[in-house]
DNA sequence: CGTTTCATGTAAGTGGTTACATGATTTC
DNA sequence: GAAATCATGTAACCACTTACATGAAACG
């Protein structure tokens, strides 16, 4: 589904501007699809032009003007239609697997480095997952509730498996790097 | 990391055919890097092209020549440092996530489905990790290892998640539903 | 008799990233 | 004084997807 669609959607959630869309993909779709102003942009004045939402202009005083989009009936069918059609894929594109799955050739300080960066980066997604959650005191949608608690499943799944088989990962390429060193044959 | 780099990876393991390299994106690399033919083939091409690997072709009956590529010193030392300046990235893109997000939309039915679809899906997934770790006997490498587990891991969560809290969701977008129908303000 | 496996590629299209351009206000 | 927040956009570029093109052999 592209950027343009997604924007529908967060439209059916309430008027936003292009700004507090970008905020939405940040936010409560941070762990499931990234979007920048140079898609969400483009993409909007792409739905205004088909009718698929309305804008108002907001004067603004020491800023470029606000533009509120909202959602048009027909706006609202078409994204009903295509969150129908679209087959639920899911598709991941990690480096820092890419650098596990290679490991090898990396020293394994470097290896312990990332594995401790990673384990990190977990602990802050987690605690703002359980951040949003606390702030919004049980006014989260069933929907979105499902995916808040999918992120947590499953970044508490990838912190336990980085903090638990890290270390036997490094202390094996240690071993290796050592035999190495060792006995060069 | 781009399908070229990744393509000089997988030769790091062993001289490979373009084909072979696609089975690696579908077997190893599978949950954490997709690529098709048309950009595996015009990578090896361009790689070839810079000297970072070696073609041998070989005739065949009843078959287009087969091409076997191996990555030559310089092609290693390439990866390697590709791999070390790569920070550690991993972006999601799921439909899927998206669906759940916004069920309220769709027939409280319909997503029933869709949960149910993902977590054969899902079980597949784990079944093939299994299998694959059990063909190769210990002989996985560290790093292959770590990657292979994560998915377990992690997919493992998925799963227990949409078996657990699915019902949850179905129920309430039905009480929902049924609210809607029942008490149309 | 259909599908999967093996085996290579091209070319058009798309969708998104990144960098650039602008700039006041507020917070640290 | 620097960084973050609010606020909009453009344009070049890039990487990847999808569809097309070809075709024999083996498996079920």
């Amino acid at each position: 589904m592209d950027v343009r669609t997604l924007c529908l959607g967060v439209l059916t959630l309430g008027e936003a501007t292009g700004y507090e869309i970008k905020q939405v993909f940040e936010g409560a779709f941070a762990h499931f699809h990234a979007a920048g102003f140079g898609s969400i942009y483009p993409a909007l004045a792409d739905l205004a032009a088909e009718g698929l939402v309305t804008v108002t202009e907001v004067e603004q005083e020491g800023r470029p003007d606000k533009k509120i989009y909202r959602i048009t009936p027909e706006g609202l069918t078409r994204f009903t239609e295509a969150l129908c059609r679209t087959r639920p894929r899911e598709r991941v594109r990690s480096e820092f697997m890419i650098q596990m799955f290679f490991a090898a050739l990396l020293p394994p300080a470097r290896i312990e480095d990332a594995l401790k960066i990673k384990a990190g980066e977990y602990r802050e997604i987690l605690a703002d997952l359980d951040r949003r959650e606390a702030e919004a005191e049980g006014e989260i949608p069933p929907g979105p509730r499902f995916t808040l608690e999918f992120g947590r499943a499953v970044y508490g799944a990838a912190l336990a498996h980085v903090e638990t088989r890290g270390p036997a990962l490094v202390e094996a390429l240690a071993a290796t790097a050592a035999r190495n060193d060792g006995d060069p044959s």
